[in-house]
RNA sequence: GGGCGCGUGGCCUAGCCAGGACAUGGCGGCAGCCUCCUAAGCUGCAAGUCGCGGGUUCGAAUCCCGCCGCGCCCGCCA
C-alpha cells in the first residue's frame, strides 16, 4: 500500500474504533492532512456538525501516526506525524521502493502513425509527445510496453505521394526526404483535385500497388522508408523512440481473410462493401463503415481492424493515442473487434488539436510550423540565453539542447489532453515560470548542494521539523499515487503538473532551509531530503522525456 | 441537423469523474530580494458574475436540465 494511503487507512481505523464509519478526505492547505466533514453525520445524529466534530476530537487520541487531531468548526482535521512520514518516505526513496511497482501487463501502445507524406508539424507533434510520455508512465508503473507505429503505405495518400515523386520534379533544398517529397505530395494532391485524369492515374497506381506489382512495391518501400526516417529523425531529437513499425501493406491479405469471416455483417453498395454496425447491435452516429472500394482495394477501416487483431495476438491490453477526429472510427473499430477477439482491453487516449492563432494548421495552405523548425528555434533561443552566463562551449551546447527539447515536450504535456492548444512560439519556448527549464533548474540546484556537501548517508528524520521540509516530504510521498493515477486514467499531464509542483515546493525549501550551513545533525537530515528530492525528480524527468543535466 | 469534447482574473491553466472551510498556479503589470547552498529563483500587491439561466442539496466551479459560444466528427480519405 502507498504511504499516504496507509495514513488515511490509519485515520479511518481510529474513527472506526470509536464507532464512526466514514471516508476521510484530503484537507485543504492549512487544515492538516486529512479531514472529516461532519455534515453527513449531523443529519444522522441530529446534532450540529460543529458539536459532532468537537465530540469526536475529545474521543480521539493522538497516536504514532497522528500528532494532532483537531476540530475546526464542522471539520475534524488530522495532522500526520511529521517524523513518522519523514522516516517512511525517506527510507522508501533511498532504498528505491517508492519507485518500484509490481510487474503488470504486456501492453502494445500505438502512437503517431503519421502518414509518411511529409514532415511532422507542430499540430501533429502532440501525438508522439503524449504517446511517448504515456509509454514511459506505463513502464514506470510496471507494465511491459511495446510502442508501435502503424505505417500507412497502402492508402490513397501514399499513392498520391508516389505519383508525385514519379511525375513531378524533385526539389533539392533540404537534405531530409520528408522536407523534399512533401512538395511533390502537395502538388500531386492539388493536381488530383483539379484534373480528373491525374486522380485516375493515382487510383490506378494504388490498385497496381495493392495487387503487389513487384517493381512498384520496391519503389514505394524505398521512398516511404526515406520519408519515415526523416520523421523519425525529428522524433528522436525529442527523445521519442518507436519499438516496432508495422506496415499496412503487410496486412492486406490478412485483412481480406478477416473480411470473409465477417461476411454475415457485410453488405454491398454499388460494388463496394461495408460492414453494417447496426446488425451487430452498435448504436453509433453512422452504421455503414466501408471495407472495400468498388475497385476492390481495401480501406483503412478494414486494415486497421486487421492490425488490431494482429496486435491482440501478442498483447491483451492495447492503447491507441490519437486525435479527437478519430473518435467515431475508434468506437466502430471497438465494436467490430468485440466480434472477433475475446478478453481484449482496448483503450484510446484522445487529444485535441493544436492550431495556430490564425486558425487551423494546413500543410497545403502553408500555415504550418514544422517540428524541426521549432526544435531549431528552441535551441537558438536557449543558446543565446546561456551565452550571457559564461559556460564552456561544449557545456553550452549540451544545456541548450536539453533545455529546448524538454521545454517543447513540457509545453505539450502541461495541458489536459482533451483541451485544445493554440500554438504560440513564446509559450512553446517558455523558459520561465511553469516550464521545463524551471524544473531542470530546480533539479540543478539540488545537484549543486549534493556536489558540495559530500554526505555520508546517515540521517535522523526527526530533525526535519520545518513546514517547508514537511511539505516537500509529503509531496514526495505521493509519487506512487500520482504514477498510479496517470497510468490508470491515461493522463500524462498529471505527471507534468506534479513535477512542476514538486519543483516549486523544493524552491520553498531551498529558500527556508539552508543545508550546507546547518548544524551537523540537521544538515545530514536535510541532505537526505535533498537526495530524496533529486531521485524523485530524476524519475519524473525521465518519464517526461527530459534531458537530465546536473548543471545549468 | 445529430454525436463527442471544451468554456475558470487581460492571456494561459489546476480543481470537475468520487459536491464541502478563504478557487490552484503561471504569463503579463506594479513594488521589492543576490557580502548567504545557482536570481532560468524568491517575496508582496493589483486583477475572478468559475459561459448564461434554472434545478437538486445544509452546501455547487464540481451533479441534473435547458440555452449560448468554440473545436472535432458524421467520406468508396486516413
Amino acid at each position: 500500500m502507498f504511504i499516504i494511503d496507509m495514513f488515511r487507512e490509519k485515520a479511518e481505523q481510529q474513527l472506526r474504533d470509536i464507532g464512526v464509519d466514514a471516508r476521510i478526505e484530503e484537507s485543504k492547505e492549512g487544515f492538516g492532512d486529512f479531514t472529516l466533514p461532519c455534515f453527513q453525520l449531523a443529519k444522522l445524529m441530529k446534532k450540529s456538525p460543529t458539536l459532532i466534530a468537537k465530540e469526536l476530537q475529545d474521543k480521539l487520541k493522538s497516536s504514532e501516526y497522528f500528532e494532532k487531531i483537531e476540530a475546526v468548526g464542522p471539520y475534524l482535521n488530522f495532522y500526520i506525524s511529521q517524523s513518522k512520514l519523514a522516516e517512511m518516505t525517506l527510507s522508501a526513496v533511498l532504498n528505491g521502493s517508492l519507485f518500484s511497482f509490481e510487474k503488470k501487463e504486456k501492453i502494445i501502445l500505438e502512437h503517431t502513425s503519421a502518414n509518411p507524406t511529409g514532415p511532422i508539424h507542430v499540430g501533429r507533434a502532440r501525438n508522439p509527445i503524449i504517446g511517448d510520455t504515456m509509454a514511459r508512465i506505463l513502464r514506470a508503473y510496471g507494465h511491459d510496453v511495446e510502442v508501435h507505429y502503424f505505417v500507412n503505405d497502402a492508402g490513397k495518400q501514399v499513392a498520391t505521394l508516389l505519383w508525385g515523386i514519379r511525375n513531378l520534379p524533385v526539389a533539392q533544398q533540404y537534405d531530409k526526404c520528408d522536407h523534399v517529397f512533401v512538395r511533390n505530395y502537395q502538388e500531386a494532391s492539388k493536381l488530383a483535385q483539379e484534373d480528373k485524369k491525374v486522380d485516375n492515374d493515382i487510383r490506378e497506381l494504388m490498385k497496381a500497388y495493392e495487387s503487389g506489382d513487384p517493381e512498384l512495391t520496391e519503389f514505394a518501400k524505398e521512398k516511404i522508408k526515406c520519408m519515415l526516417s526523416g520523421i523519425m529523425e525529428s522524433l528522436e531529437k525529442l527523445n521519442i523512440h518507436i519499438d516496432s513499425f508495422v506496415w499496412e501493406s503487410s496486412l492486406i491479405s490478412f485483412a481480406k481473410e478477416l473480411a470473409n469471416k465477417l461476411e454475415e455483417y457485410v453488405e454491398e453498395e454499388d460494388g463496394a462493401y461495408y460492414i453494417n454496425l447496426r446488425k451487430i447491435g452498435a448504436n453509433l452516429q453512422k452504421d455503414k463503415f466501408f471495407l472495400y472500394r468498388k475497385d476492390g482495394t481495401t480501406l483503412y477501416f478494414l486494415r486497421d481492424i486487421a492490425y488490431h487483431v494482429k496486435k491482440s495476438e501478442s498483447a491483451r491490453y492495447l492503447i491507441d493515442v490519437m486525435g479527437e477526429d478519430h473518435k467515431l472510427h475508434f468506437s466502430a473499430l471497438k465494436e467490430v473487434l468485440n466480434l472477433i477477439t475475446e478478453e481484449l482491453k482496448l483503450r484510446a487516449l484522445f487529444y485535441s488539436f493544436v492550431s495556430l492563432p490564425e486558425g487551423k494548421m494546413s500543410t497545403r495552405a502553408g500555415t504550418v510550423v514544422y517540428l524541426d523548425d521549432l526544435i531549431d528555434e528552441g535551441y537558438k533561443k536557449a543558446l543565446s540565453i546561456i551565452r550571457e552566463r559564461g559556460y564552456e562551449e561544449q557545456d553550452m551546447k549540451k544545456i541548450a539542447k536539453a533545455v529546448s527539447v524538454s521545454a517543447i515536450r513540457f509545453s505539450m504535456l502541461n495541458v489536459q489532453e482533451e483541451k485544445p492548444i493554440i500554438f504560440r512560439w513564446d509559450k512553446a519556448l517558455s523558459f520561465e515560470g511553469e516550464s521545463a527549464p524551471f524544473i531542470m533548474y530546480t533539479y540543478a540546484r539540488a545537484s549543486s548542494i549534493l556536489r558540495k556537501a559530500g554526505w555520508n548517508g546517515s540521517y535522523k528524520p526527526s530533525f526535519l521539523q520545518h513546514i517547508s521540509e514537511y511539505r516537500l516530504i509529503k509531496l514526495i510521498s505521493k509519487y506512487p499515487n500520482i504514477i498510479n493515477k496517470a497510468a490508470d486514467s491515461l493522463s500524462p499531464y498529471v505527471i507534468a503538473k506534479y513535477t512542476y509542483e514538486l519543483a516549486m515546493q523544493f524552491n520553498q525549501f531551498y529558500r527556508d532551509c539552508p543545508v550546507l550551513n546547518a548544524e551537523p545533525e540537521l544538515k545530514n537530515a536535510r541532505l537526505a531530503l535533498v537526495t530524496a528530492f533529486k531521485s524523485t525528480m530524476q524519475n519524473l524527468m525521465h518519464i517526461l522525456g527530459f534531458n537530465i543535466i546536473e548543471k545549468m
